[in-house]
DNA sequence: TACATTGACGCAACCGATTGCGAATCAGTT
DNA sequence: AACTGATTCGCAATCGGTTGCGTCAATGTA
């Protein structure tokens, strides 16, 4: 690879460094004439300024980290990151910075900050762990931008964007409740997860807010995935009665619906279903999914703004999107043909 | 941001920033003793080297740069993507290399190599224009590592990564006419863009080949949309006689299924439809789909260390892998119950 | 004791761009 | 002609690591 450095540039025009850095950004230091020159034969040339010695001098590299600590076959396999991605990468291009991403399962990316290669650092809170705190909390003490997306977590001072999931929740079982439904089967997730444990919460208290049967056995522990959508439902069909499914997200409530079929229940003449996100796949599928729309694309560009407006110095405040409930044909009032 | 640098190491311990810096590195020509208290005052304080400044010397980012050239909504929405990115990540996290994202559809990416921002680079064959192609040209011809995953692009000197798309065409048009099929309506996709254009040609070679009926009817362009396919196969029934649908990939295929099921005819039973890629929604939907199954994340996997053993100076072959057919429940024996 | 050898470390230049400050040029004044 | 002031530009330091080469002390040898 060949090089072409500013002193290049400079022998050729017979002017020092400086007067080529100074045109090539405007000075008015520099005659217009000369910054002409410069001009012309920098793009003749196809000359640009190295990266690395700009990012040493002014100690910004416009490089946003982007980090996905889960294994990169979860981050990948689930539509809800490529629309996240997608709403992320939009605003970053937009600006004119890349995104660095990362989907290592160890806190690697504390190297980034120190190590100067990223400016800010966006990252998903469902899976911020204990010691991902005080590291976290440790950059953002310093001054370092960080935002991140999904779940508020408490204890940690960083910027949080995300959606109110508990009205979302409550939606859903608003819905279900207006439906004439009454034993509401909930797919909790991995309740490890913050984002799980959360929408367990407002789902109980949902329960009782809309005057739906409380029951333990009604709650179950599930990965998410699809499949596991599937084995529990099976599974929970056996084991206890209800009228309707709530699922943590689409692919489990897909899973869900697979199993009542392929268990001789119709959905939603027999079952109704909903699930949680609105993936692209939720309105593929037969029947069509009720879901609570995550605003997940519109999620991703708000992280990403509110990360640039913290990088300008802003203030930035939290932001809580809020969702809406999607109503296909997976639910359908109770008792109806 | 506080910033710790190697002066600050060597002024606490009363030596050189050389010291320091061969001392971290294991230089032989410091003592023992010596790059121990070095290393141990080092991760104390959490100190790490300024990434910028290294890249600047040994002109080496350790950063892949990967480059999406076609519009975000396109590229994260499409089920591929996800797979790629995620065998393109593990293999370079593994070896500790970022990917540093974009998704912008001019040419940015030609900026990168030389700004020094990156070591490498991948990106998809299927959307290199003419003018990419020259510039890509220049960036080989200076040495630069760069891989083209996908279809490969004659005039293009890149190491090329891909599957035998050919083969796989035919995997399933042999299929089809086993299953006593005829007349195969082929959704061609987009073929403007270089994969659809050769999985047409090689549709079209391949109808001859086992005796299939040749019309060019039967041959409709589309988008790459689940949308497209079912308003194209929605037409497509009113205009021509079909038997079978072979589709470009996978959501175009569901699009065809969700089509013929909305125009009361049943799949497989009056009409079989083969889809291409695999796509996790592929077992998803009902019917499952037939599909061309591509070993998209092993191509990711392939096309990254590709580029790492180019890197290395290592040669590199052109890397072909195979397709398999996988036969589901949208494919059925003509005339069978 | 004198000298060669080796080990351990510091000095300074370098990577490429940025910028404060001083120098040179030229026009305008008196 | 001498001086002032503005305009244009170059010198050199800086960012943080890296590395060739020189220096200094300690050890070994005669």
């Amino acid at each position: 690879m060949k090089k072409l450095t500013m002193e290049d540039l400079a022998v050729q025009l017979g002017v020092a460094r400086s007067t080529i850095s100074r045109a090539l950004r405007g000075d008015p230091q520099v005659a217009v004439a000369t910054q002409e020159r410069v001009r012309q034969l920098a793009d003749e040339l196809g000359y640009r300024p190295n990266a690395a010695a700009q990012a040493l001098h002014q100690k910004k590299t416009n490089i946003t980290g982007l980090f996905l600590p889960r294994s990169s076959s979860f981050v990948f396999s689930n539509p809800y990151f490529s629309e996240l991605l997608l709403g992320l990468s939009e605003v970053a291009e937009e600006r004119g910075n890349p995104l660095l991403l990362s989907t290592s399962t160890t806190p690697d990316y504390a190297r980034w900050p120190t190590e100067a290669r990223v400016d800010g650092l966006v990252l998903l809170g469902s899976y911020v762990t204990h010691k991902d705190v005080s590291i976290l909390n440790q950059l953002v003490t310093n001054g370092f931008p960080v935002v991140v997306i999904g779940t508020r977590v408490k204890s940690l001072n960083a910027v949080s964007v995300g959606t109110n999931e508990r009205a979302g929740i409550w939606q859903a079982l608003a819905h279900l409740k207006q439906l004439g439904h009454e034993r509401v089967l909930f797919l909790a997730g991995p309740t490890h997860l913050r984002y799980a444990k959360h929408r367990k919460h407002a789902y109980s208290s949902g329960v009782d807010t809309f005057a739906l049967a409380r029951d333990e056995a009604l709650i179950v522990e599930t990965l998410d995935t699809e499949q596991s959508g599937y084995e529990v439902t099976l599974q929970a069909i056996k084991r206890v009665r209800f009228d309707a499914v709530l699922a943590n997200n689409d692919l489990l409530a897909i899973g869900a619906c697979r199993a009542l079929q392929d268990a001789g229940l119709r959905v939603p003449e027999d079952v109704s279903v909903v699930g949680f996100d609105d993936i692209p796949l939720a309105s593929l599928v037969r029947p069509k999914l009720t879901t609570v729309q995550q605003p997940v694309k519109a999620l991703g560009a708000a992280a990403m703004q509110a990360l640039f407006d913290l990088m300008d110095g802003k203030p930035v405040p939290d932001v809580r999107l809020v969702t809406k409930l999607c109503v296909r044909d997976s639910t359908q009032e109770r008792g109806a043909t």
